[in-house]
DNA sequence: GGCTGATTGCAACATTGTTGCATCTAGCTT
DNA sequence: AAGCTAGATGCAACAATGTTGCAATCAGCC
């Protein structure tokens, strides 16, 4: 995975430096979206340093190269896990323990194109975010009702 | 309009005052999403002043109730157009001219629900922002094309 | 090992959003 | 119509987030 990432980089002809392949490795094992600021005080605990500007500069180069997303409802990131989805970006967000998942439908998107085209609107890009709970949390919640 | 919206604040019980008065006004004549501060010098225009906090407040206020809503990928507030679909907030934004339109489509939602559904997932909210041109910069771009 | 353009760090700043508290006012009561 | 009071606003101070220009550094080339 990180690999592919870093072939990306190098395909477009990017250094691969210590601060990329670090903020890549956080991204990696994060489980939920880390904004700038998350993922600077993430490798101070283990104890590296980036500049809060590098962060950002480097996450904007990962977003327009589609290494990674920004999830707007939360402003943070989250690795691309689709590589293959241009133009379209949908994640579920469990609002009880922040996990997130990205997927992606064409169906959604010929939805989408056709609902908007009869407005006389010509869309280029998805982004959707369905809020809700993750199979964990519903579990838990249910087990919770019932008990209580 | 505006008129509908001030029935809603009544009806909960909170006061009409010159501020939300003000800003339901300007979000009312509004042709894009208006930021806080966006808010703020529209209205110093006018020769009217506001607190930024009052009207941090005041749209968070009118968010909980459903009479605007936040566009992310703007960061920026509407007036909200359709009171009937609770939990669900679909956009289309021109990144041209910054026009935006509101738009409610159930069969989308059924959609994304059955879709997630699958994953184990339980969508409570729906936000989607399908970005792309609106039908006048569609126009124009392509006369533009034809001459070039 | 040295060169060079890309990358990073730094400092300073701009913008955006938040909190606690004093003051004021909308809408009720009398 | 005047007074009362909870709710709303303003203010000040601060916290968090994001941006810019420039000097120092380093990855990947020779």
């Amino acid at each position: 995975m990180l690999q592919a990432a870093i072939r990306v980089l190098q395909a477009q002809g990017y250094k691969i430096t210590e601060p990329r392949k670090q903020v890549l490795e956080v991204l990696e094992g994060a489980q939920k979206p880390l904004s700038p600021y998350d993922i600077q005080s993430f490798l101070k605990q283990k104890g590296k340093y980036l500049n809060h500007v590098t962060i950002y500069r480097i996450l904007d180069l990962f977003c327009s190269l589609n290494l990674a997303h920004k999830v707007l409802s939360i402003g943070g990131f989250v690795k691309c896990s689709l590589g293959t989805a241009e133009g379209c970006h949908r994640f579920m967000v469990c609002h009880q323990c922040g996990a997130i998942q990205e997927f992606a439908d064409k169906e959604l998107c010929q939805g989408e194109d056709a609902f908007t085209r009869n407005l006389g609107f010509h869309t280029k890009y998805h982004l959707s975010e369905s809020s809700g709970l993750c199979a964990d949390c519903f579990r838990k919640q249910f087990e919770e009702q019932k008990l209580g």
